[in-house]
DNA sequence: AGGCCTATTGCACACTTGTCCAACAGTCCC
DNA sequence: GGGACTGTTGGACAAGTGTGCAATAGGCCT
C-alpha cells in the first residue's frame, strides 16, 4: 500500500466511524478497528485528531460539492441550474449528510481545523449560490440586487429546513421536508412576469 | 442551604458551564469547580451527567419559551403576537442561545435525557406557533389550511438563519440576520388584503 | 447534651482518550 | 546476503471521564 493509498484508506475508515458514531464520539481507536489496524498507524499520518477528522470531513463536503457543480453543468438554463441545485443541497437520498454537518458546527468550536474546514467548505456553497444567481442576471433571466446576501439566506433556510428533518426524522416526513424547501425555492425564485426576480429584502 | 436550592444551583452552575464551554465539554468535575464544591455531590442530586445536562438545558429553554408566552400574553392582537414570537425566537439580546440549542442536537444523539429535553421543547415551541396561527383564524384575521405544517415550517427557518449567524458570526452581521428573518416572517405572514394568508405550500 | 440523619467531602475505581515511542517487519538497493 | 529505510505494531503514558462510596461535618430534634 501507497502512502497515499494507505491515507486515503485511513480517511475512508474515518468517514464510516464517523457516519455511524457522529463526529464527538469517533476515536483514533475506532478508526484503527475499522480498518484492522494498530492505533498507532492513525498518527503515523496525521498530526493530530482533529487534523483526521477534519480531513474525512472535508472529503464528504468537497465530493457532495463537486457532485452538484458537475450536475449543474449539465444545464446552461440559470433557472434549471439553481433548481438542480436544491435537488442536490436537500441531499434526499442521504440521511446522514446533515447530522454531519451539524456534527461539524457544534464541534468546530473545539477543533480549530473542523472549524476551518466547515466554515470553507460553508462559503463555497454560498458563493456557488451567488455565482448562479449572478449567471442569471447575466442573461437577463433574474433580476437580484444583493447576489452574496440573497445566497447566504437561501443556504440559512435551507439548511434550516434540514435540520429539523434530520432532528426530527420520525415526527416529520423527510418528503414533506424536500417538499417545502422545494416550494420554498420556487417562492423564493419569486417568478414574476416570466423573470426571476430574487429579493434581498423581503420588504421592498 | 435546602436540597431545592441545591439542586438549583447545581443547575445554575451547569448552565453557566454548558454557556462558556459547550455541551459536550461540560464535566461533572467542571461544575463542582464552579460552585466551590466536590465532585461527588453532583450524583448526590443527579443520577447522570445526562440528566444534569438535559435539565440545565430545559431551564433555559423553558424560560426563553416562559418569558414569550409571558409576553404574547400582552397582546391579544394575532398579528401583533405573531411579531412579538418573531422578536423573542430571534433572541438578539444572547449570542450563546443558539449555541446551546446547536450543541443540544448534536448531543442528543449520544445523551436519551437530553434528547427527549431538546425534542419536548422543539416542539413546545411549534405548537406555540401553531396555536398563535389557529387564534388568528379563529378571529378571522388569518387563514391557513395546515397551521401545524406552517408552524413547522417557520420554526425551520428561523433555525437555519440562527445557525448561520452562529456559526459566522464574523461573517455575517447578526443585526442581518435579524432583519432577514424579520423580513421572511413578514413575507411568509402575505399580508394580502389586510388579511395574513399563511401557506402551507407554497405553490398553490 | 446526646443522638440521629443527611448533606457533603475527597478519593478510589474502571475506563477512555490523544499522543508518543521503542521495537519489529517488510522491501528495496548495494 | 547484508544494510538501510520506512511502514507498522502494540503498548506505555498522562490526563481526562462518569460513577460509586466510606468517612466526615454540621445542624436539628429530643
Amino acid at each position: 500500500m501507497t502512502p497515499e493509498q494507505r491515507r486515503a484508506a485511513i480517511v475512508d475508515a474515518t468517514l464510516r466511524v464517523m457516519i455511524r458514531q457522529g463526529i464527538a464520539a469517533s476515536t483514533a481507536r475506532d478508526v484503527a478497528a475499522e480498518m484492522g489496524t494498530s492505533s498507532g498507524l492513525i498518527h503515523h499520518y496525521f498530526a493530530s485528531m482533529d487534523d483526521l477528522l477534519a480531513e474525512a470531513f472535508d472529503r464528504v463536503a468537497s465530493d457532495d460539492l463537486a457532485r452538484t457543480v458537475a450536475a449543474l453543468d449539465a444545464s446552461s438554463e440559470p433557472v434549471e441550474r439553481l433548481a438542480i441545485f436544491f435537488a442536490f443541497y436537500i441531499r434526499a437520498d442521504e440521511d446522514w449528510g446533515m447530522q454531519l454537518w451539524l456534527d461539524a458546527w457544534s464541534e468546530a468550536a473545539r477543533r480549530p481545523a473542523l472549524q476551518q474546514t466547515s466554515r470553507r467548505l460553508n462559503e463555497a456553497w454560498q458563493s456557488l449560490v451567488a455565482d448562479l444567481i449572478r449567471d442569471g442576471m447575466r442573461s437577463g433571466e433574474m433580476t437580484c440586487d444583493a447576489p452574496d446576501a440573497v445566497a447566504w439566506r437561501i443556504i440559512s433556510l435551507l439548511d434550516g429546513l434540514a435540520l429539523q428533518a434530520v432532528a426530527h426524522a420520525d415526527l416529520v416526513a423527510r418528503e414533506d421536508a424536500n417538499a417545502w424547501a422545494r416550494g420554498y425555492a420556487e417562492d423564493e425564485l419569486a417568478l414574476e412576469r416570466g423573470a426571476l426576480r430574487l429579493r434581498a429584502s423581503h420588504r421592498a
